[in-house]
DNA sequence: ATAAAAATTTAGACTCACCTAAATTTTTAT
DNA sequence: ATAAAAATTTAGGTGAGTCTAAATTTTTAT
């Protein structure tokens, strides 16, 4: 029903959005989707035509509930594929996001549902990102940031919030992953840098930009 | 570098000329890609300019050998697909092929060959088909047709020759899928249709058409 | 050999998803 | 409150891939 170029948009609009909770404008898709704004402005107006967005000229766009239900699906997909990709296939995590997005667009519902009772019905991707259920509900995944701990705190980190393949493969170097167990030793105040021990080795340092992409929950 | 359109165009040039030996009509390409004879002939054009086809107005087409080896990544991609389908998630034979058009688009060289090592370097699809190799090579498989086997000779079944999902059905339903072994047990002169035993259970007859659409070896 | 039939190509349009340039609306700063 | 700046939309195009209708070429039949 929805092209691949609506799917993408859908998709975008549903993240930018913070899940779909607060208006997007038509540059910050424009930005995102490596177009122009009257492009955006043109698609606009065709998912609004399908019932797919709320939009009103100059005032950004929302989601209905039809369209949050096709981003889901289409978060779901992707996410799934590269659980596969990870736990089948042998990547890495820094490499499967480019080819998700080619394969989250194959709309076959068995073959998703199928895929997803093959890798054991997964509730998060390579990346901690949650994965939405069949039934098109998105588990909420509440974590904090890492560079919100106090030194002394022991914590698991659980996912990411930026994906560029050269900070995945920098926290892959550091042993940084989700499931790994952390221990902030010290927090150096002039630029919030921290010392950390990551699963039993060393010390490493991470500056305040990457503790600040780095999602953990507090051990129990 | 092909756009999906090509890549379906390069496939069915490939499968209608006979694995590329001869020469394909334009009406040929309309009555199965399901266009008018005109589209065929824009794209045909666009395909000559980009190398991928030998044609001159009027005379038909044929791939060339940069073409061939677009056509056969993509029928490499389409079957592997089927394999995972099968193997991996459950599927019926008779449920792959629609999805497989989709997924046979994906180009990334990387996916395709860890899904290949995946599925432990299949040779055939699900449909007894050849899997070209990642060097592009097609294997021969040089099989026999059902309808050809005399009375008393034990086969064993490799494949089909017609895919349409109600024929395959029928076959499952017959216990007539690849790897079964095969009796003739009569064949009736006058319609041709054959009375079979199949893997040890009672015997089952089989018309003329469908005993036509059968790939067999004769067993050792 | 010619005329009719069939196959194929050309001409002119259409939709989708994008573009640039120009207008318009909204926001921000004075 | 107004002018400048920023954001957004409108107007008019483009290429990919398709279409219908008309013209052309090839094939078949007499
Ligand atoms: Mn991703
Ligand atoms: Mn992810
Ligand atoms: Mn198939
Ligand atoms: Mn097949």
């Amino acid at each position: 029903m929805a092209s691949l170029a609506e799917e993408n948009y859908l998709k975008l609009i549903y993240h930018l959005s913070g899940s779909g909770a607060d208006e997007v404008s038509t540059n910050a898709l424009a930005e995102q989707t490596q177009t122009r704004a009257a492009s955006v402005t043109d698609m606009l107006r065709k998912l609004a035509e399908k019932n797919l967005v709320h939009y009103k000229k100059y005032q950004g766009v929302r989601l209905t509930a039809e369209g949050q239900e096709v981003a889901l699906q289409v978060i779901r997909r992707h996410r799934l594929w590269e659980v596969f990709m990870v736990q089948k296939l042998g990547f890495r995590w820094d490499e499967v996001h480019p080819i998700a997005e080619e394969l989250e667009h194959i709309a076959s519902e068995e073959l998703i549902n199928r895929l997803d009772a093959f890798l054991d019905f997964p509730v998060s991707d390579p990346h901690g990102d949650p994965i939405p259920t069949a039934a098109g509900k998105m588990p909420s995944a509440e974590y904090e940031k890492l560079c919100e701990v106090t030194a002394g705190k022991q914590v698991t980190m659980m996912g990411v919030s930026e994906h560029a393949a050269s900070f995945l493969q920098f926290l892959s170097k550091a042993g940084l992953i989700p499931g790994s167990v952390v221990s902030v030793l010290e927090i150096n105040d002039f630029d919030r840098s921290m010392l950390l021990k990551i699963n039993e080795s060393g010390p490493s340092f991470v500056s305040y930009e990457v503790a600040r992409n780095i999602l953990i929950k507090f051990s129990v």
